[in-house]
Parts: C-alpha cells; structure tokens; sequence
DNA sequence: GTCTATAACGAGATAGAC
DNA sequence: GTCTATCTCGTTATAGAC
C-alpha cells in the first residue's frame, strides 16, 4: 500500500472494490448461492472471463466477501472498543456487543453471509479465520481485563468439560480458569443467536422494543462470563445465581 | 382424515408428500433459494404444471416445507418431553433442548431452511406461526412449571423493558414474572445461538466436544430463567451442575 | 370435478462459436 | 470481446383424460 504504486496497480484495486461492490449488491438481492460472475461482470460493463484476471472462480469472489465483512464487523467492533477503552468491562462488554449487533442491522446480507446458512457448495477456507475471529478476540480480551487479579466465581464446570477447555483456553487466553474459557464460548455463539434472531426476522412479533432487550439480554450474558460489577447495586443479584 | 377416504383423496395426498421430498431433496442440494418447480417436477417425471393442482405457487411450497420442518421440530422436541414428563424442570429443559440440537443435526438444510438466513424475495405468511411457536411454547411450560409457587430470583428488569415483558407475558404465559418472561424469550434466542453455530459450523476447530459443550450451556441457559435446584429428581445424571 | 399434458409468455442464464 | 443458439425459470391458458 504505498502512496506511489504504479497506475497499474491502482486501476486493479479500484476495479477489484468496483467487482466487490457489485457482487455485495447482488448478494443483497439474490443471496450468496446465486451469486454469479457474469451477473456480476454484466452490470459492470465488462466480460465474464476478465472478471478471471481478478477472481479465480466464483468461490475466491465469496471468499473475499467473507474477508471483508468479518472485518468490516471486525473494524467496527474494534473502533467502538477504543471509543470506551477506559471504562469498566462490563461497560465495554455491552459496547462491543452493541456495535456488533449495529454492524449485524445495517448489514443483514454480509451478516448472512458469515453467520447464517452455509452457501451449498461452498466451503470457506482456512484464509477466512483470522478475520472471523477478531470480535471473540476483542471480546474475550475484555473478559481477561474483568478477571484480571479478581477471581469470579462461576459454575464449576463438569469433568468432561475439562480437557476442552484446557485446550481451548491454551490458544485463546491461557490466563483464564476453564469454567470462564466455556462460559465465553457459550455467550459467543449466544450473542450471535440474540443478533440473529433479530435481523433474520424471528423477533417479528414477538420482541419489539429490540434495542432494550438487546441491552439487557447483553448484560446478563455478560454476568456468564464473570463480567459482574465490583459493587453491584442496581441490578439486582448478577453473577452466581445457583443458590436455592 | 377419515380412514375410509376415496382413492382421489389418498392419491393426492401421496403425490404431495412426493413433490414436498423431492423439494426437500433439492433444499440439502441447491438450497432454498435454488428450490425449482420445474426441477422437482421433472425430477418426479410430472410436467411443470401438474405441480399447481398441488401447490399454488412456488412460494407456497416453500411455505409448505417450513411448516413441515418446524413441526417435525416440535414433534421431535414434544415426544422428548413426554418421555420425561414426570422429571423435574431442569432434567426436562435439558431434554427438550437436547432433542432440538439432534434434530438441528439430523436435518441441517431444514433448520437452515428455518433459523438460517432468510430466502431472497421470500416472505414467510402468518401461517407458519403456530408450528414456529412450538418449541417456544413447550420451553415456557417448562420454565412455568419451575416458577409455580417458589419465587426465584432473578435479576431485575430495566423499567424500560416492564411494558414489553407484559405484553409479551400476556400471549405467552400470563403467571410468569415479567423478569422470566423476558430471560426466556433471551434463552430462547441464544439456544439457537448455539445449536447454529455447531450446524452452521462456526464451532469447527473451536468447541470439538460439542455434545457435552451443549449439555452444559443449555444448563447455564435454564439458571438463567430460574431453573435452579431445590433437588433435582430426576432419572439419569443429567443434573446438578452448579456448585459455588 | 380432478387431474395431466401441451404450449406458450417473458425474463433470465449459459455455452460455445466466432 | 461479441453474438447467438439453447438452456433455465415461474406462471398461465387451454385442451383433453378419467
């Protein structure tokens, strides 16, 4: 990315962004399985065989779709993060949480596209993971910041968990007990089910004010992980619910 | 349907659960975007227009299949419970979910054709509502169960949620504390946070042992809408799992 | 009445020759 | 890079079989 790249190179990051663009708008009215190249190269002016000079095939034309929403979702996350950067975790928790769904709403399609049904035919390669994970990186870094010293207590995990957790923990952030690493697991594919609900439509009806219930719903998964507030006033009794 | 039906009426029947297995033959292969009278009805060596004496439109039969599914979803899911009627409400919530995350397993393309990413151009009708509601309505049962006469607490809600949670309390299960109320409709969104990221795979080279991931997640979701354990009764060992 | 088949429409995708 | 011939699709009108 320097400033002074040849013409050449420049004219093929703007048609790349020009091809991209396009099949984003393609994806929004005919979804990724009808995704096609020529449609693409139709309502660009060009020909279907120069789209080749700059996808390979259809399936790196998805790929690269992919790339960028898990990382336009990624940026925003990110750049609300630091926005609170010195605030308490919780509150940077429900922050990021928040942008994601934000994300999620003014992008049903990509958001999709990355988190909902798999494009028959299609399987997303190995290159797809570092941008895929950059919002359960941020958010468990948040979770390590909220244990940091503190020990919260959380349910015990069972036995059979244990070797998972250990594993995964290793990776993800080895400082953090196992019951916590399983706990974040969960709300992660959680938060993702609050937000999915909600932009694929099985809230109609039946939740309307989305924006509170997001909130809320946030904050309680945030007590899952631990994310409980050093003294806990309003709101009632959050973190260990398990006594009888 | 009476058991002494005339031939017209057995043949029709017959013909349209073919027509509804090969459309759903072609939903696991092309997807539901993809999904073609033509094509089913060559696949049936029928013509294209035989298929609108059975269902009027495409769409319809669309509609059809995701009634279908999200009935042999709670049919799946209603038979589990029965098995456990007489267990108490932890051990029951436990196998409902269960019974929801095999058959998300067991039938991939129609939980995505149901929880996945909306068909383009595809509204759902109000008709699908009463096969969609019965997981929904079968958990609250639960959890109603669980409430009955023991107060458990749960966090309290933000006045800003209090009008939405009787509203919603009043379809629903009108005995619930609008708090319950509002941590069910959570736990059900983030149930199928789970269950589709493992079908959808976004657990892949994350959780391995997704089983007993579940089992405990789906444990920490019933504390969440107060399933929590005066003793647990029940059959097997699925229960007690929250120490501290 | 109930069904299937033929044919056609307008719109769009596709493959291959040039 | 262009053009054309041949596919697909959803849907309808119509005619005839049972």
């Amino acid at each position: 990315m320097s400033t002074a790249r040849g013409a050449r190179a420049r004219a093929r990051t703007e048609v790349t962004a020009a091809i991209k663009d396009e099949a984003r708008r393609q994806l929004a009215k005919e979804g990724a399985a009808k995704l096609s190249l020529r449609a693409v190269a139709r309502e660009l002016g060009m020909v279907s065989s120069a789209l080749y000079r700059y996808f390979p095939s259809r399936d790196d034309l998805l790929t690269a779709l992919i790339i960028d929403a898990y990382d336009s979702l990624g940026q925003t996350a990110e750049a609300a993060h630091e926005k609170v950067a010195d605030a308490g975790p919780i509150r940077r928790w429900a922050v990021v949480c928040e942008a994601v769904r934000g994300w999620a709403l003014a992008h049903p399609h990509e958001y999709a596209l990355i988190y909902g049904s798999p494009v028959p035919g299609y399987a997303a390669p190995d290159s797809t993971v570092p941008a895929a994970s950059r919002v359960a990186l941020l958010l468990i870094e948040i979770v390590r910041d909220a244990h940091r010293g503190v020990g919260v207590a959380l349910p015990r995990l069972p036995a059979e968990l244990k070797p998972e957790a250990r594993r995964l923990g290793q990776d993800l952030a080895p400082d953090l007990p196992p019951e916590v690493v399983m706990a974040f697991a969960a709300a992660w594919a959680q938060l993702f089910g609050l937000i999915g609900f909600e932009v694929f439509g099985q809230f109609n009806r039946v939740v309307e004010d989305r924006e509170a219930f997001f909130r809320h719903a946030v904050a309680q998964l945030g007590h899952g992980v631990g994310l409980v507030f050093p003294q806990d006033t309003g709101t009632g009794g959050g973190g260990s619910r398990s006594g009888s």
